[in-house]
DNA sequence: ATATTTTCGGATGTTTTTGTCCTAATTAAA
DNA sequence: TTTAATTAGGACAAAAACATCCGAAAATAT
């Protein structure tokens, strides 16, 4: 399951995506308001992700955060080994540290598929495919 | 994913399975140094399981711990269910709270499949079946 | 240049999760 | 019945996650 702060992220960066199509920029008031996350706290997340690179920010008056071609190629996964790290898609399902191939848990071979399809989900949905449904009304990234 | 809590849980009550095969009790102190958790902590927790009735407990001197042939029947999935609640088996990939087949969000229905591949081990990993593998040393619940 | 609006960065505050402490109640052996 | 060893229960403490505040820096329109 993803932190809070993660699935912020991620309906963050996917609203952020769908907006800066042609190049304009979203301010976090904006993101807050649309994706229901406190403001101030989405703001720092996403600096934090545009210091690793993964979206553009420019400060001052009409600035804003936004996305661009090669960043659109980005996928969920990427985002979530950003913030939560990749526990989540290696991780042993009984939180057993020594829990490899070689020392398996009891539940290691079946968890192991289970979480590698979780992985391909994220993987496989790219920023870029979120694009594509714009104004499709297929996406909505409000909590509610 | 799991919480720590959880993971605590899970493994103690996988050990106090093996362990009381034949009526006989285990101990906070056993169990803590056989599944590496904090001895006062895994003792509130399992307070907390026994009360809702996932194992039985006795206290007084040469008390503690045990499961019984009923309770050897739930799975990996209750005791989760009875920690961390069934959000991780419920819950949007994304986290948005109006997620669901009407109102899909946009990896709504790969997730599902993905989280009910999940459900489904835990669901089907029985603690009888732990009993099973006692001194086969198949089982290791210490962390390292 | 100046005013305005935005992000940046660091400190701080709050809530939840994780973990401990202490005393009481309970049980069984001696 | 006494004693020793254990769980029960409630308060407390520490750490991590979540969230806010404030002043500084940056960018743009005027």
């Amino acid at each position: 399951m993803l932190s809070k702060t993660c699935e912020y992220a991620v309906r963050a960066m996917i609203y952020i995506a769908q907006q800066s199509k042609n190049g304009s920029r979203v301010n976090v008031k904006q993101i807050a308001s649309n994706i229901d996350s406190p403001e101030l706290f989405i703001g720092k997340i996403l600096q934090g992700l545009s210091k690793k690179g993964l979206l553009q920010s420019l400060p001052g008056r009409y600035g804003g955060f936004y996305i661009n071609d090669a960043e659109a190629k980005i996928s969920l996964a990427d985002i979530v080994i950003a913030i939560d790290g990749d526990k989540i898609f290696n991780g042993c399902g009984v939180g057993l540290d020594y829990c490899s191939e070689k020392k398996p848990c009891p539940i290691h071979d079946e968890y192991k598929k289970a979480r590698n399809a979780v992985y391909k989900i994220y993987k496989e949905a790219t920023l870029a495919q979120f694009r594509e449904s714009v104004n499709k009304g297929e996406i909505r990234l409000k909590r509610v």
